[in-house]
DNA sequence: ACCCATAAGTTGTCTCTACAACCATCCATG
DNA sequence: CATGGATGGTTGTAGAGACAACTTATGGGT
C-alpha cells in the first residue's frame, strides 16, 4: 500500500457497492463475450480488431507505433507483440519510419483491409445486439458522460484521449490538457 | 433485433459510436488499472481478489467452484486454474463436497482471509479514487441501472446460462434491479 | 437395475499480456 | 561535435485466459 497507517478507510456504502460490483462483473464479461465473437467469425481478437480499425481510418492506412498504441489505450510492448502476429499473419506490415529512424510505422496490408471489411458487420451486431440496442437513447447518453468522466481522470498522461474524442457528434468536447499535439485530429 | 428487419448494415451513428468508442476504451483501461494496484499492494489479480471476497462472506467461508464461477463471472476452466494457483499459494483449500462427490468446494485459509484483509483497504481507495468518487450520485445510481440492464441480457444470451442454472438454497434467480441484492464485495 | 444424457471439475495446449531489461536514435547543451 | 538524457521500440520470460478434450459422478427413464 501507498502510505499511511492505520487510518479509517473509506468503505463503499450500498449504493456505491451495487454500482462496483456491476461494474467489475461487466468488466469481466463483456470483453470476453465480444472478443470470442470476434474470433469466432473473423479471426482476430476484440484488440486486434481495434488496431485495424485505428490504421485503416489513419491517413495513408499507417501510423507510428507509439500514436497507434496510444489510439488503442495500449502499452508499447503489448502493441508490439501484437503487431508482429498481426505481420506474420499478413494483416499488417512494419517499415521504418524515414523521418525518425527510431520510430516504427504500421501500415494496414490490403488482406488488413479486407479483414476488418469481413468482420465489421458481425462486430457492429454484436456490439449493437449487446450494447447499443439494450440501453434507451437516454441511457446511451448517460453512459457515454460517465465513460467520458472516467477516462478523463484515468488518463492522466493523456494522449489516448484523442481516440474517442474524434467520435463526438459535434465538438462538444475540448480538453486543454491535452498534449498530443503530434497526434491526428484530421478527420 | 428491435425493429426494422434490416439484416443489412445495421452501422452505428453518430451518438452510438461515441459511446461505444468510451466504454471499449473503459474496458481496456480500467481492468489493468486496478490488477496493477492490486498486484503490487497484495499480490493478487482483481480476479483473485473477488474470489477471495466471495469465499469470505460465504457460509463457512467456502463455497462449490460453479457457485463461486457464477458469482465470480467467471468460467469453470478459468477458476479451476485459479483456485489451484491460489491453492500453492495457501490462500484457499480444496475439499471434496461430501453431498455431491462430483463438486469440489473451495475453502478460504486463514492466510487467505488474512490477504484479502490486508489487500482490501488499498483496493477500496482505488476503486474509489477511479470509479465512485469521479461520479456523481446521480451518475452512480445511472450506472447502476446501465450495467445492470447489460448484465442482464448477457447472462441470459450468453453461454454460461447453463451454468448459473443452479442455485440451491438461495433462489434469487431473479434479482432484477434490486439494489440491495446480496451480492456483496468484502467492503 | 441398467443405460445414457447431463452436470461438475480438471487438465493440456496455445495464445495473449505484463513487466523489465535492453538497444537504437534523437536532441539539447556545453 | 561529443555526450548525457530522453524518446521510440523490441524482446525475453513468466503468468493468466480461452477452448476443447477428458474423467467421474448423478439422475431420470424404461
Amino acid at each position: 500500500m501507498p502510505h499511511d497507517g492505520a487510518v479509517d478507510v473509506p468503505w463503499l456504502d450500498r449504493t456505491q457497492l451495487a454500482a462496483w460490483v456491476r461494474v467489475a462483473a461487466l468488466l469481466e464479461v463483456l470483453p470476453s463475450t465480444l472478443d470470442s465473437q470476434l474470433r469466432r467469425d473473423a479471426d482476430v481478437t476484440l484488440f486486434e480488431y481495434f488496431v485495424l480499425a485505428m490504421l485503416s481510418e489513419a491517413p495513408g492506412r499507417g501510423l507510428r507505433m507509439s500514436d497507434l498504441a496510444a489510439q488503442t489505450s495500449a502499452t508499447l510492448p503489448r502493441l508490439s507483440h501484437v503487431v508482429k502476429r498481426m505481420e506474420s499473419r499478413g494483416l499488417v506490415e512494419r517499415r521504418p519510419d524515414p523521418d525518425d529512424r527510431r520510430a516504427t510505422v504500421a501500415v494496414l496490408t490490403d488482406g488488413g483491409m479486407a479483414r476488418i471489411e469481413q468482420a465489421a458487420p458481425g462486430h457492429v451486431r454484436a456490439v449493437r445486439a449487446h450494447v447499443v440496442d439494450i440501453l434507451t437513447p437516454e441511457q446511451l447518453s448517460q453512459l457515454t458522460a460517465i465513460a467520458d468522466a472516467l477516462l478523463r481522470h484515468l488518463d492522466t498522461s493523456g494522449g489516448m484521449a484523442a481516440m474517442y474524442r474524434r467520435y463526438d457528434d459535434d465538438d462538444a468536447a475540448d480538453d486543454a490538457d491535452d498534449p498530443s499535439s503530434g497526434n491526428d485530429i484530421r478527420a
